[in-house]
RNA sequence: CGCGGGGUAGAGCAGCUGGUAGCUCGUCGGGCUCAUAACCCGGAGGUCGCAGGUUCAAGUCCUGUCCCCGCAACCA
């Protein structure tokens, strides 16, 4: 019955091909402090969150698992949970596209956007490369061939449904200009008026007929949906829409306040969704927010690379707000921001442990000490008082603007600035000082009540990036008034004082990572080790390795990791063999060299060199490939 | 000329519409002892990649140039 005004956000839903890392999780947590922001300001909020759970890749990873796909998925949507809940993300709705409602509702908006002619059946018209089985298009193609296996292509044509896009195309750039607020940070909008809009929108295609795990054409086997009407719908199907008569739930959710999405989707969140809902006749979300990614270091996040950081791991060592306050304090608005064990302590121990978690052990440990825990609003009497209650109001006010407009990393820092603020505060005062003459025991009791009010606001303030600790402040503070203004409460009967962030030893900790990765990487090799498949002598038998001599060599203009070398194996042609280790090698260094060469590998075009061969090379270390040279043997030798 | 992002104190970064170069960490010195070896104060450290140009005035605008990093391509 409430009268409060709604607030329904959603964050993208993960893809449920693998475990999701810190990078994934941070669409939600960052959902997340919005939902709690926003509670706190009085809406109805609803947030939503979800897995994605359909298409070729899932497909193949889990023949490859031997098991499913749905078994697959299942997994690693509990997975996805289970990261979600240990970082105490407060959604509403876990959406998975793999739920029955969800299916029947995506068939029932296909066969509607069919039936009105939005959807129409047409040709995937491309090239068609048969092993890869896969479509490009003409500019995808290198030198007229596959660009992943470098093999001949067919002109080819597939059945497949398409969606009317350019249609709509002037709605919704006049629906940009009249919602200027629609996409942010602003330079997406740019982006996606220049590089989209402008040049005009051909129609997509939403069906797909080279792989089945997806939802089915209804009307048509053989077809399944393509991504973008099964995933993105998950937005009003997850609420209650439906094409013959939605849920009241829907009618007073929809449209979505925010959408919090990656940078990398914003094309589709922005261009195709609102199409998508423009032909279904609902309104459209009120806008998209496109946050940035997350990096380990200078690198993308990636299996291979080693170096993936995943958020439920570092909750369990550090504690849910810290990674919480990491990723919302450190993750600039528009800009990819970075995250390291290292960053990550030292961030924990100077903001949270030493300038946050001191500063209310201290305060709570000195209303204790000198006043068994009482203290009450006293005269506002010297300057140092009047400083810091104009920064506490200054600091709320930043804080609303900042929290407003998304800027959570700028207004975690004007909170932290009023913790040092009050760190410089205690200074100031004294009380240990005062607290030799019993004269002052009403300044002292003023100066603590002062410092108390402020925690009592830091707290507020920053409840929703850290709601657990800020429990705690609450709890030591023993006061639950959440007025954001100084001097609401007017006296204090604190709790025994409780360290929030225990430091960090830092040496320490980042020793222990370093064990256990260096272990973890064992033992994956170990893994690797055992599941190398055994050959026969046959299979050895069909690899023809020849000693040859390198005549010539040159740097492969435009690649970087290039070498092109011209070999003599004895046969009287020349071979051309690419290979990549000019990071290692300069062409002179190998002139003149006898190498093992490959020499009935099937050619393959590498950045338009014609490779006919390839020479052996030894991984070293990680960073260090050696070539293998045999110069005592004569070229043309066959090496067995 | 494939597209894009950068080069500002030891590290990581701010510096919008041009007007004495800042922040965090680190470092050096001092203070304090209520507190989590914490807190507070102060110092050192930058010719803002390089070269030109516009201007009374440029990190900030223009031109050229070098270098780094993503993407694309590629490790046969």
């Amino acid at each position: 019955m409430s009268e409060k005004k709604k607030f329904y956000i959603t964050t993208a839903i993960a893809y449920t091909s693998r475990k999701p890392h810190i990078g994934n999780a941070y669409d939600i947590v960052l959902a997340d402090m919005i939902a709690r922001y926003k509670k706190q300001m009085g809406f109805d909020v609803f947030l939503m969150t979800g897995s994605d759970e359909h298409g070729q890749k899932i497909e193949e990873y889990a023949k490859n698992s031997g098991i499913s796909p749905k078994e697959y998925v299942d997994n690693i949507s509990n997975e996805i949970k289970g990261v979600w809940n240990s970082l105490n993300t407060s959604y509403d709705k876990f959406i998975r596209t793999t739920d029955e409602d969800h299916k029947k509702c995506v068939q029932k908006i296909f066969k509607k956007l069919y039936d009105q002619g939005d959807i129409y059946k047409g040709h995937y018209e491309g090239k068609y490369c048969v092993p890869c089985e896969s479509f490009f298009t003409a500019s995808q193609l290198v030198d007229g061939k596959c660009p992943d296996c470098s093999r001949e292509v067919i002109d080819s044509k597939e059945e497949a449904y398409f969606l009317r896009l350019s249609k709509y195309q002037d709605k919704l750039l006049e629906y940009y200009q009249q919602n200027p607020d629609f996409i942010k940070p602003e330079s997406r909008k740019n982006e996606m008026i220049n590089n989209f809009l402008k040049p005009g929108l051909s129609d997509l295609c939403v069906s797909r007929s080279s792989f089945k795990w997806g939802i089915p054409v209804p009307f048509d086997d053989g077809h399944v949906v393509y991504v973008w009407i099964d995933a993105l719908s998950n937005y009003i199907t997850g609420i209650g829409y439906d094409p013959d008569g939605s849920s009241e739930k829907f009618n007073s959710l929809w449209p979505a306040d925010l959408h919090v999405i990656g940078k990398d989707i914003v094309r589709f969140h922005t261009i195709y969704w609102p199409i998508i809902l423009m032909a279904l006749g609902l309104p459209l979300p009120k806008q998209v927010l496109g946050h940035p990614w997350v990096l380990v270091g200078e690198d993308k996040m990636s299996k291979s690379k080693g170096n993936v950081i995943y958020a439920d791991d570092l909750a369990k060592r550090f504690g849910v707000d810290a990674v919480r306050y990491y990723l919302l304090s450190e993750i600039p608005y528009a800009q990819d921001g970075t995250i390291t064990y290292e960053s990550f302590i030292n961030k924990f121990n100077t903001d949270l442990a030493n300038t946050l978690g001191n500063l209310v052990n201290r305060s709570v440990a000195m209303t204790n000490k000198y006043f068994s825990g009482k203290v009450s609003k006293g005269e506002i009497c010297e300057e140092c008082d009047k400083n810091l209650i104009k920064a506490a109001d200054q600091c709320i006010k930043d804080f609303y603007e900042k929290m407003d407009s998304y800027h959570n990393a700028d207004a975690v820092e004007s909170v932290i600035n009023l913790a040092k603020r009050c760190n410089k505060y205690i200074d100031e005062t004294t009380p240990w000082a005062l607290a030799k003459d019993e004269e002052n025991r009403d300044r002292i009791s003023a100066v603590l009540y002062n410092l108390l009010e402020c925690i009592r606001l830091l707290g507020i303030m920053l409840s929703p990036i850290m709601p657990e600790s800020c429990d705690s402040i609450r709890a030591q503070l023993k006061e639950n008034n959440t007025t954001l203004k100084f001097g609401e409460v007017t006296e204090y009967s604190v709790d025994e004082a409780k360290p929030l962030f225990a430091r960090i030893d830092t040496e320490k900790v980042l020793a222990e990572i370093a064990a256990e990765q260096e272990a973890a990487k064992k033992a994956s090799e170990a893994e690797n080790v055992a599941t190398i498949e055994q050959i026969t002598i046959d299979d050895f038998a069909k690899v023809e390795l020849k000693a040859a001599k390198i005549t010539a060599c040159e740097a492969v203009p435009k690649a970087k990791k290039l070498l092109k070398l011209t070999l003599d194996d004895g046969s009287g042609a020349e071979k051309t063999v690419a290979s990549g280790i000019a990071k290692w090698y300069k062409p002179e260094d190998l002139i003149g060299h006898t190498v093992i060469l490959v020499s009935n590998l099937k050619p393959a075009k590498l950045c338009s060199v014609e490779s006919q061969g390839m020479i052996l090379a030894a991984d070293c270390s990680e960073d260090d490939v050696k070539v293998l040279f045999i110069d005592n043997i004569p070229a043309g030798s066959k090496i067995r």
